[in-house]
DNA sequence: GACAACGTGCGACACTTGTCGCAGTTAAGT
DNA sequence: ACTTAACTGCGACAAGTGTCGCACGTTGTC
């Protein structure tokens, strides 16, 4: 099988974003670092719906708050949404994407280099057993 | 104002890329060229709700059938929708999503040789004068 | 002019998503 | 131990989205 990593809404992604960047939090913790918060009933919510979803997983109880944590690793699931993007707007091709990313000033000439050096000596890194 | 371009949803989005690649078609040419479509009827609707969101307008008649236009340029539409992505996925930052892409396989070396070279001859053009 | 097709207009509906409030429970403080 | 404050569980709801079928009108045909 495939995985099946779970459908992500954009505020659901947002929040589970957050959960990546702090290994492991409480939902008032999210509401907090995120700055779009609507209310905290909502971020409750939508982390209950992560949860459903198997996105993130309960770790303990930090007093009377339970503490989550992402149940997933990121890489793939950005890679899934990428992919869902570049299929959605350029038919899975990425060279229009990164052309447009220049043309939008959203990426230097800079930018561009840096990532070729990166991805030309970085790539090798494979087996780390 | 900042143009106020319509919200357009996933298939919307795909229905809209059709009229953009076939100047003018009616619902049934949509309906024929994309893949994915699921029904006559749901294709219409679709199109219909791109119409009311001011994405497409009515041309003329076809025999019986409504041919339709895109009334928004790709360009705006496309790069709103990778700001969007930007933001939701990488805080904006587009130099992320281009190491994902190449770690993904997804653009080579070469792709991005190529895309900046084109960046650097092409990207001139400024003032035309 | 009558009839058969085909497209439109419109409505229906299920599911997702963002949004919130309330009641009950539980932990913490005095 | 009692009170208080906070968090959870649950439910509600409106808007958006994908999906379709049906009745009606318009067109083209015989």
């Amino acid at each position: 099988m495939t995985k099946s990593l779970p459908n992500l809404s954009r505020f659901e992604l947002q929040c589970l974003r957050m959960f990546w960047e702090h290994d492991e939090a409480t939902v008032r913790e999210i509401h907090d670092k995120l700055e779009t918060a609507p209310s905290y009933s909502t971020v409750r919510k939508i982390v209950g719906r992560l949860e459903d979803k198997g996105a993130v997983e309960r770790v303990r109880r930090d007093g009377k708050a339970w503490v989550y944590r992402s149940a997933v690793a990121p890489t793939p699931v950005i890679q899934r949404e990428i992919r869902r993007f570049l299929d959605g707007l350029f038919n899975g091709s990425a060279a229009p994407l990164v052309v447009h990313l220049t043309e939008m000033e959203a990426l230097t000439l800079e930018d561009l280099k840096e990532i070729e050096k990166e991805a030309a000596g970085g790539g090798e890194e494979e087996g780390t057993s």
